[in-house]
DNA sequence: TAACCGATTAGCT
DNA sequence: GCTAATCGGTTAA
C-alpha cells in the first residue's frame, strides 16, 4: 500500500487512504480508525443541495477542516477532498486517542478511553472542534503502521445507505457501533 | 421572522 | 439491543 494521501481524488479512495492516518487539532487527536465518504453527488452530502454558507469550506481547497453541528448538539469533524469547487468530504467517525489524551479526558468529562473518541460527536469534542476550525488546515501526519481496511455501509443517514463507503479498521477497539463487517 | 430537520448520543429494559 | 429526546443551525417566505 503506497502511503501517498491523495485528498485531491476520488473522495471514497481518500476515505480508505485515510484510515491509520494520524490526525491533530492542536496536538490532540490520532490514528483515524473510521471515516466515511461523501461525494458531491450524494444525497447524503451537505453539498448536494449546492454551495451555501454551511458548507462553503467544502467547495474550497482539499485537506481543510470542515465542522458542522449535528443534530444542533453534535459538532462532526470532516476532511475536504476532491477537486476544489467539487465540493466533497470525509467524516471522521472515530479515532484512537493518543494524543492529548487528558485534553480530551478534560474536554468529554470521561475517563474511559474507549468514550472519548468513538463517535463523530465525540470525536468533534474531544478535539475541541469548533466554529473557528471550520476552514483551518488539517494537521495530518503518515500512519506508522499499515492498517487493515474494511468497507462497509454507512450508518446515521436516511440517504443512499447503500453506498459502501463507509471505511474502518476491524483490529482497532475504537470504531464505533455499527453493523459487523461481513467476515 | 418563522419553521423545519438532522452525517447522534444517552439512557433504560 | 432498542427506543426516545436533544439544540442549534440552515433554509425558505
Amino acid at each position: 500500500m503506497t502511503p501517498a494521501l491523495d485528498l485531491a481524488g476520488d473522495p471514497v479512495d481518500a476515505a480508505r487512504d485515510l484510515i491509520g492516518w494520524t490526525l491533530l487539532v492542536d496536538g490532540v487527536g490520532g490514528p483515524i480508525v473510521e471515516t466515511e465518504a461523501y461525494r458531491h453527488d450524494d444525497p447524503a452530502s451537505h453539498a448536494f443541495p449546492g454551495p451555501t454558507a454551511r458548507n462553503a469550506v467544502m467547495f474550497g481547497p482539499p485537506g481543510r477542516l470542515y465542522v458542522y453541528l449535528s443534530y444542533g448538539i453534535h459538532w462532526c469533524v470532516n476532511i475536504t477532498c476532491g477537486p476544489e469547487g467539487v465540493g466533497a468530504g470525509v467524516l471522521i467517525r472515530a479515532l484512537e486517542p493518543v494524543h492529548g489524551v487528558d485534553v480530551m479526558r478534560g474536554r468529554r468529562g470521561r475517563d474511559g478511553l474507549r468514550e472519548l473518541t468513538t463517535g463523530p460527536g465525540r470525536v468533534g469534542q474531544a478535539l475541541g472542534a469548533g466554529p473557528a476550525l471550520g476552514g483551518t488546515v488539517a494537521d495530518l501526519r503518515p500512519p506508522d503502521r499499515p492498517r487493515e481496511v474494511v468497507a462497509t455501509a454507512r450508518v446515521g443517514i436516511s440517504k443512499a445507505v447503500d453506498h459502501p463507503w463507509r471505511f474502518l479498521d476491524p483490529g482497532s477497539p475504537y470504531v464505533s457501533r455499527g453493523p459487523r463487517p461481513p467476515a
